[in-house]
DNA sequence: CGATCCACTCAAAGCGCTTTGGAAGACATC
DNA sequence: GATGTCTTCCAAAGCGCTTTGAGTGGATCG
């Protein structure tokens, strides 16, 4: 069943029965109601492909989706992607997920570009510098990029959390109990909002005169293995942290699990702060004990997005075309006073 | 840029450079040489509503992904996605996710089907007699089911894990160990894998004279915290289980949490079976007591069933339509004989 | 040397929709 | 009754591609 069809049926033209079902105002409404009259009965439903043509429209929006050896399913992507899609729905957008692989990216932009198959797309991941921002500029297909470069100017629209401040929160937080000797297990140091979460600690330690000892620095992927390992090798060193900073709950999973088996106690020897994006399934303060955290929730950043970029594709642009959302710093129970610590000489020191 | 100015450029015709594209074989080595370096030069990429109108074919796959209130992201459906997604950019298929509200699926896959804006779909979170399976063989759109009803007859094309073998061979192997006592945490029980899960159980048990106590089981969303309330309140049952089955390994790492919670001890006072989808993020291998567990990757599964989908479209139907997969069940620490238990008297039991 | 065939190329007809530029009829205005 | 103005509808022209059916010219054959 196409329009044609429908319109030999109704005995009217195409155009007025194109025209009655995209709303247009020239119809009788009489004319109107028996056009979805005619639709109900027959099940037509017009032909995406066609309607694209003849439009340019393609009411959908173009997720990059990084792929290839090495990279692993992201729980927060998929988080992300869980707002993302809560607001397509709404607006009768489809999300067009086009894994790539790192190198073939250019390619697929300008692919989705050149080729309409979308109206606008989603870029993150974003690196220190990212050439892919450039690209998109270049390409006129309207975007908004999760995250930021950390060097570059910031003239494309954008949406991301302010990791420095998260990060320099948490620190000052640490600093303030006591503590002195900081880890971080952070995130690959090509992203940049790992990047930022570690400029962020490193400018909160400066202030106060430390520096963050790179030995006591990991990159590497979020998962609760490499949180584990990592707060390992935190633990075997001769002088081992109190106070550590987490780029994700996932890796305090497995750090925690470190902790435990050194029969070590989160809050009293050791403190951990995780940056929370505030995942359904596994929730910080769920912890055996509930971790300090930063804390954004990544899937209202999708949501966010979603809306900015259905915003682009209709010609309104959001008016601060940057948008840096600050995360709270919620403190619970993972965080105490560094152990010897003069300072807060707390109550809880345990009596060794 | 398009086919006709690009043909103009070459002082071709557009059938000829389309072809020449395409990969028919009645033009010219040369002339085809030249027009992929035209193509090269210019950047033209073919409109794929163009494409798609013209051919029928629209190169996508559709997923009805399910949202709204309640519907909290799932970890397993995005490991499933990227396995699918690893093969759809092999043979540059799209992945068009359509969020679909539950009481709007029917609508969503009619739209899907008339306005042809997928060749094929996924189906998934089947229930335990799924109207959703008959709608879809109306609808003459090809598909490729993730799972399969209880009751009905299998005559539609799946892909699914034996969910009742793999728990029955869990639960004999705990009977093996003496134990006696059985509770399982469960996925929501309209889904139809909770439902095979808990039939393997409860026939391996029935087999060895025993029932499920309803007391014991829990059905709930797969989430860390679910597992952790379900495994307290097992515990504070006036007789426990010694034995715990449990459908994810997500739920499970909130059963550890209050196993530890209550000084309990793995393998010993208590044994846990998981079923493991394997998460490159949070290995069952990796929990603090390492855990046993029915195992089958679920990425697997989706890079399967893309396979599958691209086929179908191309017209070639996997042979067996019906494809079941076997779980591993791998033996950790997490297992070991019932406490008291007389049969298995281990060397391990706890000198209390 | 004309007939036959092959390799290559082309013009034109869709695919199913939207949208432009009227046109017909109803109604009011002068 | 002529003119103008709405309202309501229509015919036809695309959108950019694929594919059908029909040539070309040159090589091959009898």
């Amino acid at each position: 069943m196409n329009l044609r069809e429908l319109a030999r049926l109704l005995d009217l033209s195409q155009t007025t029965v194109s025209r009655a079902l995209n709303g247009y105002p020239e119809v009788n409404e009489d004319t109107r109601q028996r056009v979805l009259q005619a639709v109900r009965m027959t099940g037509y439903r017009p032909n995406r492909a066609a309607q694209r043509l003849a439009t340019g429209r393609t009411n959908s929006i173009g997720l990059v989706m990084p792929t290839g050896a090495g990279r692993d399913t992201d729980l927060h992507f998929a988080e992300f992607l869980s707002g993302l899609s809560e607001v397509a729905v709404g607006n009768d957008v489809q999300l067009v997920i086009n894994p790539s692989r790192i190198e073939d990216e250019e390619a697929t932009f300008r692919r989705l570009a050149a080729g309409g198959s979308v109206d606008a797309v989603y870029l993150s991941y974003i690196r220190r510098s990212d050439p892919r921002i450039a690209l998109l500029k270049s390409l006129s297909l309207p975007f908004v990029v999760h995250g930021r470069e950390i060097d570059g100017v910031l003239d494309y629209p954008l949406l991301d959390i302010d990791n420095a401040g998260a990060f320099a929160d948490a620190t000052r937080l640490l600093l303030q109990l006591g503590h002195r000797r900081f880890a971080f297990l952070n995130a690959a140091d090509h992203l940049s909002f790992a990047i930022a979460r570690h400029q962020g600690a490193a400018e909160a330690l400066s202030a106060a005169g430390l520096a963050l000892d790179p030995a006591l620095v990991q990159n590497s992927p979020m998962t609760e293995e490499h949180g584990y390992r990592g707060m390992m090798r935190l633990l075997d060193q001769a002088e081992p942290p109190t106070a550590v900073l987490c780029s994700s709950v996932i890796l305090s999973l497995g750090a925690v699990r470190a902790v435990n088996e050194r029969g070590l106690r989160l809050g009293r020897e050791l403190s951990l702060i995780a940056h929370d994006d505030v995942f359904p399934y596994l929730k910080a303060e769920n912890f055996s004990t509930p971790l300090t955290t930063t804390r954004s929730s990544i899937r209202q950043a999708g949501i966010r997005i979603a809306e900015r970029l259905i915003g682009e594709v209709a010609g309104i642009a959001a008016d601060p075309q940057q948008e840096i959302w600050k995360a709270d710093l919620i403190v619970r129970a993972s965080t105490g006073p560094a152990p010897g610590s003069s300072r807060p000489k707390a109550r809880a020191q345990a009596p060794t």
